[in-house]
DNA sequence: CGGCAACCTATCAGTTCTGCTAGCACCCTA
DNA sequence: TAGGGTGCTAGCAGAACTGATAGGTTGCCG
């Protein structure tokens, strides 16, 4: 029945040039599956710099999120704290589930259920760049149908997720590094730099003084805007200049 | 015909104690799905540290693969130059692809093909803490068969290749951490420092002596084994310990 | 060939960080 | 309630880094 939902859905995505559109797409789509809620949340997109604004959207019932913004649930909410050390798709309100969870968490799940949200599955969308997302979809259903459900489409949930999370990361996020150009001596200064060396090891690693050393160190900062060695590594790795 | 292939993948991978295990039984699936050869490249997996050993598993043809390595191929392998810097996968050796490369990676494909590996599809996968791995799986087979082929197993291909790597990096890389636990003071100069604040910036920041604000640094340090800032931040956001 | 730009090399004064030491507040437990 | 452990606060000497300045090398182009 759902044969082609994620090849028509990844087709319809190259026609989605708003947000909205997108959105809508990706709702209709998990729709068809069955989602009942969902939420996406789109967290370090590259180039968007550190602490840049979460991309968040949400089917969820209002009072919830209402209610889980005022209680800062991020804090406690067992999915936001599991799902991104994890690589694969997680359940969450399950029997299973509620069992590797502490009692404030179990209480939290519990409000959860009574908004409707009983139990369902995340996932944890990780892309180039060190880019993270997160899509939590929401079953109102009895275990059983549960089960029944994911058996079904897990796998289209992922899919479906990961391309979402891609376009959104590539077309409506601004993304653009304006191109530092760091010399080969500047990368090699800032990579042993960052791999805990100081001054003077750099110099005689690389058999020049120390002060060439602090030179090229200097230039690196100055190229990238900052203006001390642990922002300028930061900054570095974040760009994808050095691989420590 | 192959509609559990996924799902009957992962169920045998959690009775793979092995890397040959792992290995034989992800051969053997992508032989159901009538791929020829393919090669899987695990790097950055956490915790095995910086410029940590890669994971490489491959049924290329044996010549190719020393022609690759004797050619030091893998600075101009268009295939491992784009696909990290990608969150889906791609096809390479294609009608449309070669139209993207420079003449050297054209040589380079030519090659490629007189080997047997005349196009195929590269599937990137990020995970959790940075982790970085790549499948890559060559058909031989006309274009219009390999259309065909990557209209039926494309989105297998790309489960298989994210649990293969999923399972790899946490049963047979050593990804122990030793539970660095710093406090919370220590992780917010660690952060305020990453964000390019100087010791004084963060004593104005959190309201306390720049003395204090070092002193928290230096604990901070001590237990991640390092004796710099720019190592221990490092470190730290390989950890996870902050996220800037 | 001369001029130019980009990069590497080097030096120095002033600021910041590292390593060490020590007191105080809090929580837990005996 | 006393003791031990943990974490936060703070000061100081010596080492490391920041920022500005300047000469030397290489390669490109008119």
């Amino acid at each position: 029945m759902n044969e082609h939902v994620v090849d028509d859905f990844i087709t319809a995505l190259q026609g989605a040039t708003t947000v909205e559109g997108a959105r809508d797409l990706f709702t209709k789509t998990l729709q068809q599956l069955e989602v009942g809620h969902y939420a996406y949340l789109g967290l370090r997109f590259r180039g968007s710099g550190p602490r840049g604004r979460p991309f968040f959207i949400t089917t969820y019932p209002q009072p919830w999120v209402e209610h889980y913004d005022g209680n800062n649930y991020l804090q406690i909410d067992p999915v936001m704290l599991e799902a991104p050390s994890r690589s694969t798709p997680m359940h969450w309100g399950t029997r299973e589930h509620r069992k590797t969870v502490t009692p404030r968490q179990k209480k939290f799940l519990n409000e959860a259920a009574e908004m409707g949200l009983c139990q369902g599955s995340a996932i944890p969308i990780h892309a180039a760049g060190g880019e993270f997302g997160l899509v939590s979809v929401a079953i109102d259903a009895t275990p059983r149908q549960f089960t029944a459900l994911m058996r079904a489409h897990q796998h289209q949930l992922h899919l479906l997720s990961l391309y979402y999370h891609a376009h959104v990361a590539e077309n409506f996020i601004s993304n653009e590094s304006p191109k530092v150009s760091v010399t080969s001596r500047e990368r090699e200064c800032l990579l042993w730099s960052a791999l805990g060396k100081s001054s003077w090891d750099i110099s005689e690693i690389l058999n020049i003084s120390e002060a060439t050393v602090n030179f090229h160190m200097q230039n690196a900062m100055r190229k990238l805007e900052v203006y001390s060695r642990p922002h300028a590594i930061v900054k570095a790795v974040m760009m994808g200049i050095i691989n420590p």
